[in-house]
DNA sequence: TCGCACATGTAACGCGTTACATGATTAC
DNA sequence: GTAATCATGTAACGCGTTACATGTGCGA
């Protein structure tokens, strides 16, 4: 059932916060929601030129200031509504695929210290993220903090720290494990 | 360059641990690896074939019973050397698309009672994952407890309870925070 | 003038899910 | 006898990534 793309919905929600340009929906993923969502240029830009044949979004070329090919999307009435909707229906289950989980599960086919460095790099990842969801946080905090958007955007924060952080006391787990699994080896 | 899918070496790590059906594959997956990989029937076989034709797998067809359809499949040495090289290189950093996390990054749109009820099916959800994942792993510590796959299978295990837990807590957060908007806009 | 960020798009291609198709065996 | 489980497969279809293509404006 997950047939529809939810590509259209990434974007009405996007515009739903104000008027943007496809770049620049890619800008504030790259930024705000990479942790949990984003979107190829692929997907984009074909999906905008959809919404706007259904309807559902507008499209102002910006031709006021130095025409460039910049264009200006804003979300229209019955977009708002196909939102709406959607945000309103239960959220579907997804399958999960984590390459590492899966690694790590055949991992007693090769030596402890190969999955070690994995493990290393990915914490080293995992403390990267935190500290851009850290400063993520302050920035929102002193910018949006009137917005009515603002503690839904605080909790998704919250979501990258805590899981980020869970991940990490699990890292360290990992990397105890597989260093004990060694010393034992060379014994 | 995530271009190379991932089931043959979902399939050449299943057989690392002994032969199996293709069958065998789907239930062990479900019931051991659902949280963090699954493969499809419309992968599962036609990769089983793919891997035999490439002498990566090998399939005996169980003749000497009562010739049912099923076909046992053992790993050859080259399809563990090619495991093998898999597990040594670097995992990839996939890009995440969570749908709950999308709908609630624009949930200021509808109202706060509408997410909340998500957030409740969803911890209930997260509920029943950690009763599965706790008995799991009791069947593992008497059952597995020799086997070299052991510490590995545990680690899963570990990361499962840990992240739930974690997602848990912030899903009270959530709804706590929810909830405090609801008695906000009534007064 | 060179390279980077801005800015939009298209085409190819493989991946993965869903639904369909088929049939045997077992338990109630 | 009939429903569930065992068991294997195929075909259609859309999704999403990657790479390619193109061009502007700006700062060093």
């Amino acid at each position: 059932m997950s047939k529809t793309s939810k590509t259209q919905f990434a974007i009405l929600g996007l515009l739903s916060i104000g008027p943007m340009s496809g770049y620049g929906m890619r800008q504030v993923m790259q930024h705000s929601t990479s942790y949990f969502w984003s979107e190829s240029d692929g997907q984009l830009y074909p999906t905008l030129s959809k919404l706007a044949a259904k309807g559902l979004i507008e499209c102002k070329p910006k031709a006021d200031k130095n025409t460039r090919d910049k264009k200006e999307y804003s979300i229209t009435k019955s977009g708002l509504t196909e939102l709406k909707k959607w945000l309103a229906q239960k959220p579907e289950t997804q399958t999960v695929r984590n390459e590492l989980m899966l690694k790590l599960f055949f991992s007693a086919n090769v030596n402890p210290e190969t999955s070690i460095e994995h493990f290393q790099t990915y914490r080293y990842e995992l403390k990267s993220l935190l500290n851009q969801l850290a400063s993520t946080e302050q920035q929102l905090s002193h910018e949006e903090k009137q917005s009515s958007h603002y503690p839904y955007w605080k909790l998704t924060i919250e979501y990258g720290l805590l899981i980020s952080q869970a991940k990490m006391q699990w890292c360290d787990l990992v990397i105890d494990t597989l260093q004990k699994i060694t010393s034992r080896e060379l014994s």
